[in-house]
DNA sequence: GTTTAAAATGTAAACGTTTACATTGTTTCT
DNA sequence: AGAAACAATGTAAACGTTTACATTTTAAAC
């Protein structure tokens, strides 16, 4: 036995039209029979048909978020930003965690294509034509995060990669002394991973420190791509002081390596990382690393995303955001 | 410039019906007019809205999780194996990780009496009165998971949480011979921390070990509830030889406090945990612990509130299905 | 070449709301 | 008391589909 609108009105003596003002907050109902009508409701156990308002609105109340399935580490903490913001602005989310680059266009057309959401965050760390060709042609707002190359007329959220990497090298230099400081690299088509390279370069410039081809090696942000990386520079014959992982997986990497080969850290080598991963705190000795505000990345997106929705400000020209990282000093550095 | 199934009808030169029939995949229209419908259709973009069809189909094909906060490290395994199946099958998941019990309540009303999902999954830890009687008023399928108490009438994934704990305790008596056996235990109303600590108290038993108050200490399955449950244990002058942590996340906090101590696991003290978290396995020395598939769980949920969904079977009298867990040896146990 | 059955298509009523616009009721002003 | 302004409610047309049921077309049978 469904209860509809209709089924109230009646019981209530009044038009569906004002049960509906009721439930929409119309202030032009009278205060008596709002309170009639809300009590029939709740009598009867009445709750507004989302899908018909949704149909009759054109608005869906739900933000879809579409994210890269390598995300890993920090997928809880996105989500957790963003399903928080929601739930605090009324909003639903619709997640999909894409498994592969055809799912994350399929699922976006899904998304954009059919009004299934109002608005869609998207995280994909690296564009490509197709998703941006999607995103032009769709009227529904876009919030990217971390999102790197050519995202034009976007609204953009990223953390700074540049920045962190900067410091946490920086650190390394001013504070330890170190002269030759390696990196091992992320993925060369990835964003995040160029940013933080270009980071660590232009730190040793600054301090005049010579580029070293044999202090920099490429790796792919996983564990064994971190282990792979460390055992290849401590074989060469110029070893470095310090290692500057590029995020804080290849870093666990590192310290399974230096186990094995009785390398002591910091001891014998600095090991810094980039990320502040859950997991690094646990590390011993405590690895040093960049703290990246994941959880606000996604608060931030959804912010911003509903002020969009809301103006039906469909194209924001544009807008880039970027956060603030901060370092985090632990004893993999040296320090104390 | 919307494009929606009456425009093109119209130029396919159909009526609506048929077009609609095209994009069910009804087989009662003829080759020639589906390829006609298509080509139009795939001209003008036309993708059928979802909300429409929705409100006239009554059905959504989309299930609704429900997560509490605390779940955390299972977070992730949890919705990607729940993402996975649902894709697979073209279904969409709308989220909501609770950040209260106030609004498990909540979601649960909106998402169940609203007709937003067609079914719901629904972590609960621990099942109440009133979470009970909105799913037993409830015309749409749920499907519990990890659900302890009185999960009447609801169909139920869980771990096996007692075996677990049996098979990792009889592993320190029947392999490492230790003789007093302490635990930290989880929260005392968890279910989960319930059947471990009925699984160990039954191997002790089993096995002829003596129950002693003075070696079984509450914690609440947090990092610092383990660390002062580790430290309590230990300073008292009857010491354990071995340690059963409720879950990995206190056995981390175990480690600190051991590291502060100076005392050496395995060799002072063998430590053992339970979930398999993914940190766990970066421990030095590696953390030997149970198994459970949460990511398993997730997507065995799915399949069987689709079953439920499809066959109409609104309630499933009862249904559970418990996981077996399995042993990972680590060396915090002793072992080589 | 009818008749009959089957296949393909069309018509129109749902699905449960929202919201312009129209109508009625109530004050306030002169 | 009547006009004017405003507040409260009602009417009915959207929103974009699906799907019983009715109708037309096509094929088969005689």
């Amino acid at each position: 036995m469904k209860v509809d609108i209709k089924k109230v009105a009646e019981k209530a003596g009044v038009s569906i039209a004002t049960v509906s003002r009721v439930f929409s907050n119309s202030e032009l109902v009278k205060q008596t029979t709002k309170d009639k009508v809300l009590k029939i409701s709740k009598d009867l156990n009445y709750i507004p048909n989302p899908i018909a308002r949704s149909l009759s609105r054109q608005l869906t109340d739900t933000i879809g978020v579409v994210l890269p399935d390598l995300v890993g580490e920090f997928f809880m903490d996105i989500i957790h930003g963003i399903d928080e913001e929601a739930y605090k602005q009324n909003w639903f989310v619709l997640v999909s965690s894409s498994h592969s680059k055809r799912n994350i266009l399929e699922t976006l057309i899904e998304f954009m294509g059919s009004g299934r959401v109002d608005g869609v965050i998207l995280m994909a760390p690296q564009m490509d034509e197709r998703i941006n060709e999607i995103i032009k042609r769709s009227k529904r707002p876009v919030v990217l995060i971390n999102a790197g190359g050519d995202t034009n007329n976007n609204a953009n959220f990223k953390i700074d990669n540049y920045k962190g990497a900067y410091s946490i090298v920086e650190h390394l230099i001013v504070k330890h002394k170190y002269k030759k400081i390696a990196m091992v690299e992320g993925p060369k088509d990835n964003y995040d991973a160029i940013d933080r390279s270009n980071g660590y370069h232009k730190a040793l410039q600054k301090y005049g420190l010579s580029k070293n081809e044999a202090m920099v090696v490429e790796g792919d942000f996983s564990v064994e791509g971190g282990y792979h990386g460390f055992k290849k520079l401590m074989s060469q014959k110029e070893k470095p002081n310090a290692i500057f992982m590029a995020n804080d997986m290849m870093a666990v990497g590192a310290y399974q390596a230096a186990k094995e080969m009785k390398i002591k850290i910091p001891e014998n080598i600095a090991l810094v990382g980039f990320d502040d991963i859950y997991l690094s705190q646990f590390l011993y000795p405590r690895l040093t690393t960049v703290h990246v505000p994941i959880a606000e990345l996604g608060s931030k997106a959804v912010i911003h995303l509903l002020g969009m929705i809301n103006n039906n400000k469909k194209k924001n020209k544009s807008f880039i955001e970027v956060l603030p990282t901060s370092l985090v000093v632990g004893e993999s550095c040296g320090c104390k």
